[in-house]
DNA sequence: CGGTGTGTTGAGTAGACTCAATATGCGTGG
DNA sequence: CCACGCATATTGAGTCTACTCAACACACCG
């Protein structure tokens, strides 16, 4: 029954063959993504908004984040992202890129060249058809941050913004029911939800006291996991991944 | 010079042309996109949010708009989709739609089956890159208005969306820098921008008094277009689409 | 000619913001 | 080992943006 000799086992992998029956061959290309491995610092920007020729990247280790920068200083956390994540796809595809991405912790990526994609496609067909369900699933989860931003509270922002991360750290084993750990500043919160840094504090307080959540000391603790998503309206629904769906 | 013999000039083929350059064959297999032709009422929903078994749409007439429904019984509307748009694309791409699809006016639209898109693939590699390619574009205007909903007061947003929407438009003839003709209600402009409607009106109101932009009627003027970009930050280089660049 | 959808305006409220001051923790250099 | 600086977290006070509720205008349509 097992038609596969290979069984690479990296986060992509294993990420696009959950929409995609990726052939042995495909897999070997896949491959060819994991070759320049990088270490960056905390606060390195890996790619520069408005940079061209930007390279992107496969985060093995460690949290980054994607956002965008207003012209008053302000800045807009579009994604977090952590291990397994595939990151500044849209900065290859396109000339320049519309979004910067910055190192949160210490991390360890591979770097993906543009021409690297490119000849994937052109060798595997099927890698496009892979990597357009992943970037549709990336998709769907900007459109939640997007209902998140445009039709809720700050405390409901905040209860579905944690049990999404949680639920997405769960997937690749960094956390479980009872919470999980977290290097996000109150800061990183704030530009990510759309509010002021002064106002998460008072909003992670409220729900501390209400034996909600607790954030505190680099780990976010599900004090009350059914209550929280009650007031989430968390439906998880979006960040369905089921097994290979094309032949 | 020339070597392609078809010039099948649908906006779909114009779009995905911008990125990837097709070949006869590819352009060929686009065709049968366009075998069901339909036609549909305003108010009618396409998709149903929590529908499996949808299909995707490329409309060619009319304005539609995709949304997600909150359990108080609000709605974020996430995109407005005019002639030359895809729409419903990750409806298919997933066993269920993480989002509904509404008609706003009359519509016609080509009907594309999950197995369309699927077969096309198959038969016309280049075809998956082009659509992830088209696909990536659109997901830069979510994050566009992610970053609208997170960062920006009520009359930069409006300005900025009322700006978007016009460059779009005049990408497909339907507007010019004096304005364009806007079948939306202010209840649609609250449903995407994150307002009440009461507060719309405001807005508009505000900005029609200080010679920025008037809508009325059905129909946006720009009444003074620089003054309208400088207020809400307006950069227009997300949008951009420039020749072939995949051959 | 009344009903329904849309637009308009006023009055009062509340959620989130700003400014400002004060903790707390951690790394570095003396 | 302590002192200092810097980043982050916390709390208070006052303000403002956008909301809710409510009334009314206008147009279109059966």
């Amino acid at each position: 029954m097992e038609t596969r000799t290979l069984t690479l086992d990296s986060p992509l992998t294993r990420k696009l063959s959950a929409f995609v029956a990726l052939s042995d061959s495909d897999q070997e290309t896949l491959l060819h993504f994991y070759r320049r491995r990088r270490r960056f610092q905390p606060g390195h920007e890996l790619i520069h908004e408005g940079q061209t020729k930007a390279s992107a990247y496969i985060l093995a280790e460690g949290w980054a984040c994607s956002y965008k920068l207003l012209s008053d200083g302000e800045r807009q956390i579009v994604d977090f992202q952590i291990p397994g994540d595939f990151l500044g796809l849209r900065s290859i595809l396109f000339r320049t890129s519309d979004h910067g991405i910055e190192a949160i912790t210490r991390i360890e990526a591979s770097e993906v060249l543009r021409s690297d994609i490119l000849d994937a496609f052109a060798h595997a067909p099927r890698l496009a058809t892979a990597v357009l369900w992943a970037a549709s699933r990336d998709e769907a989860m900007v459109v939640e941050h997007l209902v998140n931003l445009g039709r809720r509270s700050a405390e409901e922002r905040m209860a579905h913004f944690l049990l999404e991360l949680g639920a997405r750290l769960q997937l690749v084993g960094l956390g479980d029911r009872t919470g999980f750990d977290c290097p996000l500043t109150q800061y990183h919160l704030a530009d990510a939800l759309g509010l002021s840094a002064v106002h998460v504090n008072r909003v992670l307080r409220h729900m501390r006291e209400n034996g909600l959540v607790t954030f505190r000391n680099g780990r976010v603790a599900f004090d009350d996991f059914a209550r929280l998503g009650d007031i989430a309206g968390f439906d998880m629904a979006y960040l369905d991944q089921e097994g290979p769906r094309l032949r």
